[in-house]
RNA sequence: GGUGCCGUAGCCAAGCGGUAAGGCAGAGGUCUGCAAAACCUCCAUCACCGGUUCAAAUCCGGUCGGCACCUCCA
């Protein structure tokens, strides 16, 4: 299988560390806000890709932070960091904020079929050991300290700038680099730094009251779950500079290998435009509510992950109406086949090979989709010949196609991933109309009717009261057998 | 200034040297009491210019147009 490698810019075959184990490790969010749809890219992404791995025999050890240490907003002069900023305009504690939105992100996430990871490590539940990092990077001559603060010294980390390509001497020394005084190079960063006075959350260390910097969890939390050198090292392309760069070279700085692979998504776009700059009307919760998780699901994975997305109502649109007839089909196998069965001649082989390269190239879930609607129509065409005599085999068959991978590996049916839709309305209004029927029939003095109209609708659960203000309803255990 | 990405049909989106996947929308047809679904058929030469090659959307050079990162960001 072959996987892009942000380290190499180029396709390489994936090669396990440990036959038959996979480690993954993700940069999840900073819990300190409501999460939007840019947020679900990458853990659908990366949660497709330890179910392919999966589904291809491997063990895999899913490991994603949460950072509940707010790190600084654009403001770097005035140090306030976002969660404790935001604890401050909610009222709360900053542990309640981190709290309070984790829970958010990993609802949202659930909805959208995301299995949850392995491991949640938290920074504010790794500090001894960010601790450790810093104190060896010290000793190793890699890091100084100034004033209660810890800097790594970039320039002595000859391999800095091996993932993005970034030569430290060419960058411009542009808008702020300047952040803090106490640094003895601008493109230094913290592993440690000074909590001043009124900074909530600090810990203790040799160096005084202070807090972990920016990239140092993420390095230690890694290697600490997933070992010195690990698999793959996932996130958004944002992350490769800074944030990735740092963790590298504090890594291996500490004498740790690191990551051998890694991936990173791409953004996602509202009208061309980069979906963290767009304001509001992108949040999940919302967007879950009003298109439900699968939807989205199938729509995120519709683009290859390397690939800006555009996402706009249309085209959301768009990727519902397909997925109906992904739906579609399935349920019509299902109908046929409630058990999937899988004979010596599946007549899926072929469907299943092309699936299985799409997603063998580096996960490109856009063409393993295509191959769904390609399964979906012969399906349709088969079951849609009248008195063929291996629809039901056929079918079983199809049903294991369909549960194997568009269930089991992409997570868009069936299962967790199906939306649970409040058909309250559509239930209201079933009740109403069957019941309009019914006083139809009793108008007609046709009883035989309307009592069977209630009679079945009690076996359903659904009771008719008529009374001088006229027929009510309401739900209770079904009676009886329900027939049909 | 540095690093990198992108421009494929009305829209979304694969392909990245061998003669344009898939979806949505649209057109025609089969089926059908009507409608829907389903099925069949149709619908692009890949921003532009030049080069390499037997062969280029795919490689190289240039032009134009978008975008991102270099600062928290998925």
């Amino acid at each position: 299988m072959q996987v892009y490698n942000t380290l190499t810019r180029q396709k390489e075959t994936f090669v396990p560390l440990s036959e038959g184990h996979v480690g993954i490790y993700v940069c999840g969010p900073t819990v300190y806000s409501e999460p939007h749809i840019g947020n679900a890219r990458g853990p659908v992404f990366f949660d497709v890709v330890r179910r392919w791995f999966t589904h291809e025999g491997l063990r895999v050890r899913y490991v994603s932070n949460v950072t509940d240490v707010g790190h600084l907003t654009d403001d770097a002069d005035e140090g306030e960091d976002k969660l404790a900023k935001r604890a401050r305009l909610e009222q709360l504690e900053p542990m309640e904020v981190a709290e309070k939105y984790f829970w958010r992100y990993f609802d949202a996430m659930a909805r959208l079929g995301v299995r949850r990871p392995d491991i949640i490590p938290r920074a504010s539940g790794h500090i001894t050991e960010q601790l450790a990092m810093t104190q060896m990077l010290l000793e190793g001559g890699l890091a100084y300290e100034r004033d209660g603060s810890v800097y790594f010294d970039v320039s002595a980390w000859r391999d800095y700038g091996e993932l993005s390509r970034r030569n430290p001497d060419e960058q411009q020394e542009g808008t702020r680099v300047e952040v803090r005084g106490d640094k003895d190079d601008p493109r230094d960063f913290a592993l440690w730094k000074r909590a001043e006075a009124g900074h909530i959350m600090r810990w203790p260390s040799p160096w005084g009251d202070g807090y972990p910097g920016w990239h140092l969890e993420c390095s230690v939390m890694s290697t600490k779950y997933l070992g010195d050198t690990f698999d793959i090292h996932g996130g958004g392309l944002d992350l490769i500079f800074p944030h990735h760069e740092c963790e590298i070279a504090q890594a291996r700085g500490a004498g740790k290998p690191f990551a051998r692979y890694w991936l990173h998504w791409n953004f996602l776009t509202f009208g061309g435009e980069k979906m963290a700059k767009s304001k509001g009307s992108l949040a999940l919760s919302e967007l879950l509510e009003e298109h439900g998780g699968v939807a989205l699901r199938f729509h995120l994975l519709g683009a290859h992950y390397r690939s800006v997305s555009d996402f706009s109502d249309e085209s959301l649109h768009a990727s519902k109406q397909g997925l109906r007839r992904l739906h579609d089909a399935y349920a019509a196998v299902s109908k046929l086949a409630p058990t999937a069965t899988q004979s010596q001649n599946d007549p899926f082989a072929p469907l299943r090979a092309r699936f299985e390269a799409a997603m063998n190239d580096d996960f490109n879930t856009p063409q393993a989709i295509a191959v769904l609607f390609d399964a979906s129509r012969e399906v349709n065409a088969k079951l849609s010949r009248a008195g063929d005599t291996g629809a039901p085999a056929y079918a079983g068959a199809a049903k294991a196609f369909f549960d194997d991978l568009a269930r089991d590996v992409l997570g868009i049916m069936g299962g967790q991933a199906q939306s649970v839709q409040d058909d309250t309305a559509l239930l209201d209004g079933l009740v109403e109309l069957v019941s309009a029927q019914r006083q139809e029939a009793r108008l007609r003095r046709d009883f035989a009717t309307s009592d069977a109209i209630r009679d079945r609708l009690a076996e359903l659960g659904v009771a008719l009261e008529d009374t001088p203000e006229g027929v009510r309803w309401k739900r209770g255990e079904p009676k009886g057998k329900v027939s049909g």
